[in-house]
DNA sequence: TTAAACTGCAA
DNA sequence: TATTGCAGTTTAA
């Protein structure tokens, strides 16, 4: 396969022929018929090693599958009802599949499974997939086709498995690659994956999906226009200083004469800089399209003095006041403010962050992945992995070992395709998808900062903890193991049970005692969880809930922050913008947003060893009902705007009394929450009577709610004749219907709004939030009606963190933010400073933000709660 | 060794 | 027939 074609793309470069020309996995091509005698299917097959059929006349490869049955029949390709199916889609736009492509699949033999009334089709294996790779790939060095289209995960799958040494392309479901035009220098073509006809067969009654796949189709027939690809090797312009005063000169240079925009990037002993012994091994800077410059920065290669001496250069040129732009800038921030007490000036843009807003689908904001999808940049970091990788499990990597060549290649290769990528970006985005990118970049600076503060934490706590609760896990699983159920297991089975092993529990439980399941897993077996346990209700369950509760306390949470804990007594989580789907932020390492609340022994073992500074109060607020407010605002319906708009009404309370059939005032609390969040946000979000009525019920008999009056609220519901009796559920489920109906008969424009969402996204496949963050990707009914509301709501509170941590830092306030958790914002916060900084943040939150965004037309409200001086995060309360 | 499934915590 | 996240364990590939 060393054809010319091939020589002249690795000559034009990739990264991957740059390290070794050979070992391009598409050129590995073996004898074709010790492939098929090691593949075998050929022997089965009707029409065994299907040639490629096709006149190929508009230059297009089509791989799909495999053959199916009537295609093995009838000796040709995409002839079952799928082939039919993708035809039909084909021909209004002008393509005829047989005479503009060629057709091929993925694997030319048909695979299938024999049952003992017929032989079914199936999806081919890994190993038939490689092993019959070759025969496209030698009609492709022959005929040259400029368009590839792949169709399914068997083609995409076949197509590329093997080219990704890490996690960027690990992934190779159509889902994530659906929808893009790719460069591809080992084949010299553009490549068009998307989901097969099949698939979108399977789904012929889901509009959205259909109007998706439609969409694809179109996509892949405009992109005809192209010229063939054009490729670069980045290779080529990086320069790497590896003589000191040759980077002390480049250096000096970027301070007499700075740029106006440049690109900059760090390689590092880990992830985080704050405890002792991490450094910033090399720097790479670009501010052209032609060059990129490395070099060693703290590195074993020059000595202390001469770092100290770049060192000194380097931070010059972060103050300067040229626009700086990096991929995942937080990184680049917290590592200059740790480790050369500087924070970068004038940051402008995140590549990671912007690759996110222009597609939001997951795992698609990585370089390397961006670098492939859209120049045929292909792993280029191949040989640096192996020293990115954590050094005998510690948060040191082993970077230092590598060769510096390599290191320095590899970092200028980043900073040079970050400043390429930056300005495709900008090019790219919308006006309002810039007014997003600009509120994500003020946010992400001021998550830098809010990371650099950290939140203090109590290591002697939580290893006290640690070590009680260890002893009350052990005592509780001695006890479960001593049990008689345990022994029952043990003559069943022939050994000892594993009572953390759902796969043993459901042994337990439903072979061995017969006992009855309550519900199913996603994939239809049995659930173990905590709720079928409970249900259960025998002296073992409510032991193993009790034992799994402390479990997860112990593990998931204690085990986190005994970890992250710094030598400087605090923990820093990450705060990113590029992860969910809704524009909403999420956080790690460990995650803060989900620290226990409601189960009170939970949230006491987790919250108590986090602490204010000395002599401080954590404080805090939480936007109320935000996500309503958001609702009422881009829905404009008046009724939900009466409600936001008069702080005296309240929807979920006038709610329960619906659907309790309650006077307001004998609405308990408990009755109000389960109203709330067992009935309105479920509604708002597209759920259904049926699934409120189940839940409602189910949650009325376990936890024996009461109405203020004292009265089981079952009982209430037969006394006013919702219900017969206590197991007249059908009598609930009719009410919660008719509440139901209700309820969208006043909040009718809430339902409307709803529709014209879902029709724009059928019409154009994606929605845009009032922010200007554009969802796009496969997305249901019940998403599309939860995104403008959840994303929009989050950037409400990051409008108030950006302002609230400006205006400290401007104030030169002691108090500073420490977290955010959705509709909340954390402070550190000095008594003294405390009214100060209510007031302030109030009017950020509140007030200031209208102005601002206009679209909020319902008046915002926050509520604050705080700590006690120098007191744990267990014990903040309400109203302070 | 790695990925998927299951579970459980937050908003 | 409610959404978004992260992380732990077990199990299968």
């Amino acid at each position: 396969m060393n054809t010319k074609i091939f020589d002249e793309a690795r000559k034009k470069g990739t990264m991957r022929s740059f390290f070794n020309p050979d070992e391009f996995v598409l050129t590995k091509i073996q004898s074709e018929d010790k492939n098929c005698n090691q593949c075998g299917l050929f022997k089965f097959a009707k029409s065994p090693k299907m040639e490629i059929t096709g006149k190929g006349k508009k230059n297009i490869l089509i791989i799909a599958e495999a053959p199916g049955k009537t295609e093995d029949e009838k000796n040709k390709q995409l002839t079952g009802s799928a082939g039919e199916f993708f035809r039909s889609k084909l021909n209004p736009l002008g393509i005829d599949l047989d005479e503009d492509c060629w057709k091929t699949n993925a694997v030319r033999c048909r695979p299938f499974t024999e049952t003992a009334q017929s032989e079914k089709n199936r999806a081919p294996t890994k190993k038939e997939l490689q092993l019959c790779r070759n025969h496209y790939l030698k009609f492709i060095e022959k005929e040259k086709p400029k368009f590839i289209w792949l169709m399914g995960k068997s083609a995409i799958e076949s197509f590329y498995s093997g080219r990704f040494s890490d996690d960027s392309g690990t992934d190779l479901t159509p889902t994530r690659w659906r929808g893009l035009c790719i460069p591809d220098p080992t084949v010299n073509a553009w490549v068009i994956p998307m989901f097969h006809p099949s698939y979108a067969m399977r789904n012929e009654y889901d509009d959205l999906t259909i109007s998706q796949y439609e969409r694809d189709i179109r996509f892949a027939i405009q992109c005809l226009k192209k010229p063939l690809p054009t490729f670069f090797n980045p290779y080529d312009k990086v320069e790497c200083l590896t003589s000191f005063n040759h980077a002390r000169s480049v250096l000096q240079d970027i301070i007499h004469n700075p740029p106006e925009i440049f690109s900059f990037d760090y390689e590092t002993t880990g992830l985080k800089p704050f405890n002792k012994g991490h450094k910033i091994v090399s720097v790479s800077y670009c501010d052209s399209k032609d060059v990129a410059y490395s070099f060693p920065l703290q590195h074993i290669s020059f000595n202390k003095d001469q770092w100290q001496i770049l060192c000194n250069l380097w931070n010059q040129i972060l103050v300067n006041d040229a626009k700086k732009v990096a991929q995942n800038l937080k990184f680049e921030d917290v590592w200059s403010q740790q480790i050369l007490n500087t924070k970068p000036y004038n940051w402008h843009w995140c590549t990671m962050n912007a690759s996110h807003i222009l597609d939001n689908r997951a795992s698609f904001s990585g370089l390397k992945f961006q670098s492939f999808i859209r120049w045929g940049i292909e792993d280029y970091d191949k040989e640096m992995r192996s020293f990115i990788r954590s050094k005998n499990g510690s948060e040191f990597n082993m970077i230092e070992e590598a060769p510096l060549d390599k290191l320095l290649l590899y970092n200028g290769i980043d900073a040079l395709l970050t400043l390429k990528l930056y300005h495709e970006q900008r090019k790219e985005m919308s006006e309002n998808q810039l007014k997003v990118m600009t509120l994500f970049n003020q946010g992400l600076d001021a998550l830098a900062d809010i990371q650099m503060n950290g939140i203090c934490a109590s290591k002697e706590f939580y290893q006290q903890t640690n070590n009680e609760l260890e002893q009350k896990i052990i005592n509780l699983f001695k006890e479960l193991h001593s049990s008689d159920e345990a022994k029952l297991f043990k003559k069943e089975m022939g050994r000892d049970i594993n009572f953390t092993s759902d796969h043993d529990m459901r042994i337990l439980l439903f072979d061995i005692l017969k006992l009855k399941s309550e519900k199913t897993t996603d994939s239809g077996i049995k659930s173990v969880d905590a709720e079928v346990l409970n249900t259960i209700n025998i002296p073992l369950t409510k032991k193993l809930v009790a034992a799994n509760k402390l479990d997860k306390v112990k593990g998931t949470y204690i085990g986190q922050f005994l970890r992250e804990i710094d030598q400087t007594g605090k923990m820093r989580p990450f705060f990113d913008l590029h992860k969910a789907d809704t524009g909403r932020s999420s956080s790690s390492s460990p995650n803060w947003q989900n620290v226990p609340v409601r189960d009170e022994d939970a949230k006491k073992y987790t919250r108590s060893g986090i602490f204010p500074s000395k002599g401080n109060i954590i404080l805090g607020f939480d936007y109320k009902a935000l996500e309503v407010s958001i609702c009422a605002c881009i829905s404009q319906d008046p009724e939900l705007i009466k409600y936001c708009a008069d702080p005296t009404k309240d929807m979920h309370r006038d709610q329960a009394t619906e659907l309790f059939v309650l006077k307001k005032d004998n609405v308990s609390d408990s009755l109000r929450f389960y109203a709330k969040n067992g009935f309105v946000f479920p509604e708002i979000y597209n759920s259904y009577y049926k699934s409120c009525a189940r839940n409602l019920w189910e949650i009325m008999h376990k936890e024996n709610l009461k109405t203020k009056d004292g009265i089981d609220t079952i009982d209430h519901l037969i006394d006013v004749g919702v219900c017969g009796d206590r197991i007249d559920y059908q009598g609930f489920e009719d009410h919660v219907k008719k509440v139901e109906t209700k309820f969208w008969r006043r909040f009718n424009k809430v339902k409307q709004w709803q529709d014209r969402m879902i029709a724009f996204y059928m019409k154009y496949g994606y929605i845009e939030l009032v922010t200007g963050f554009r969802c796009q990707g496969y997305m249901s009914r019940n998403k599309i009606a939860n995104s403008p509301i959840q994303g929009p709501a989050f950037h409400c509170l990051l409008y108030s963190l950006i302002h609230c941590h400006n205006k400290l830092l401007d104030l030169g306030a002691k108090s500073k933010i420490i977290g955010q958790i959705h509709d909340n914002l954390v402070f550190d916060c000095d008594p003294s400073e405390k009214e100060d900084l209510k007031e302030m943040a109030t009017k950020i939150a509140t007030v200031q933000i209208r102005e601002d965004w206009d679209w909020i037309i319902v008046p915002l409200m926050v509520s604050w709660e705080g700590t006690l001086q120098d007191s744990s995060w267990f014990t903040q309360i309400k109203g302070v």
